[in-house]
DNA sequence: CCCGCCTGTCACCGGATTGTCACACTATTG
DNA sequence: CAATAGTGTGACAATCCGGTGACAGGCGGG
């Protein structure tokens, strides 16, 4: 999953510049030219992160800042801003525009992508990862370790548990019978992948009608459907 | 009525940048480099919330925190710790310590004030620690440090009565053997993990018919349940 | 100093859990 | 249709895990 960036700037030199440097390190990269551009790519598919330009025709980098703060879909996107003056620093850092962090042109693109990947690092500490799985009538609880179907508790082992809070934590994707034995016993391969078969048939057994979530795709392994 | 923030931190910069950043936000803020200057501050007009610093001389944030906690007259401002580590988190938030968010360095000024303006708009329903828990027939009295069932009290040892506490107010939570060695013995791993599990007996064996509260969650922990 | 209480550790036990295997069954392939 | 690879199933033994009783060191009070 790369990280989407959109880098906002009206000189294409420097857009190209960076959206270079950006797409080597691996991140997915749109560009927008003005504001009102801008914010339509935001709406369209909401990046991870936006560099922005302050210099720009008609809305400035200011005025969308401060748009995207104002607005709750969009008030979490990290905001390097690039400018000018440093006089106007504390201004962009602060509250009534809020970027997260910015850069003085000229600037190295290295150390843009320095800055980038601090952001964009911390950014998912402060989400919380989700408490509760509910998948129509199965609801998983991590913090309290149990499962349920319409309310009624599914006794499972610790391994059991596990095994059905990483698959579903993937919902959708599949996950081959090594992956799982990575990631449920969490050390590789000293265990027969089969041992993986017997634990989702316990699974299935115990979960009863909610096993219709649990798909075996033949010959690569195992899937948690919603 | 502006809300009053005192800052701590013995970076001048720092310091400066949040005051201004609080200011422009409508807050009074006054400033502490130390942990002896804080103190007085806040007990000369006790702030609404403060910004603590873990890393001070002398008297570093956990003591401060840990000071303020024990006294009545400032055991319920809200405390925001800034800390280095993500791995000290659990503690700061947790009973020992009992601050109120945290926030990693280096963090955005927008990122802490958004933090600031959930706590000060925290409702008063959605109060502070609570001083008494209440489970059926089981009270348990924080300022008294004592437990009782229908009345009767129960005869606790500290260790027993803080583990019992620790439970209580992560009610519905499992709490992994290493996490209760952490919170209530306050020190990591020196002591062996099935140490817990003797504790739990003598607790269990003391608030007899209460047992019914505590649960063991077979490979993971124990856990409270309502 | 002695005594009793609190604590941390250990060894043991019974039951739950788990990894493995052999075999049955089903989809896929030629 | 037969052969084959891949998965479901039942059984079983080894292991793990938590409860329990016992014990020794530490500490404080009398």
């Amino acid at each position: 999953m790369k990280p989407r960036i959109l880098v906002v700037d009206d000189e294409p030199e420097a857009v190209e510049l960076v959206e270079f440097n950006l797409k080597q390190a691996g991140y997915a990269v749109t560009t927008a030219a003005d504001g009102a551009e801008a914010l339509k790519k935001i709406h369209a598919q909401t990046p991870d992160l936006i560099v922005l330009d302050v210099m720009l025709p008609e809305m400035d980098g200011f005025e969308i800042c401060k748009v995207l703060r104002r607005d709750a879909a969009t008030a979490k996107i990290s905001i390097i801003m690039l400018t000018a003056k440093a006089a106007e620093i504390d201004r962009v850092l602060g509250l009534e525009l809020g970027a997260d962090d910015y850069l003085t042109k000229p600037f190295s693109p290295r150390e843009l992508l320095l800055r980038i990947k601090k952001l964009l690092t911390r950014s998912p500490g402060t989400e919380k990862p989700k408490e509760q799985l509910h998948f129509g009538d199965l609801l998983i609880d991590l913090p309290r370790h149990t499962a349920s179907w319409k309310n009624q508790p599914i006794e499972l082992t610790a391994t059991e548990f596990k095994l059905l809070t990483v698959l579903a934590q993937r919902a959708g994707r599949v996950q081959s019978r090594d992956q799982l034995l990575r990631d449920v016993w969490e050390y590789d391969s000293l265990i027969d992948t089969r041992t993986v078969d017997t634990h989702m048939r316990r699974l299935r057994e115990k979960i009863g009608p909610a096993a219709k979530h649990l798909d075996t795709v033949r010959g690569v392994g195992y899937r948690f459907v919603e």
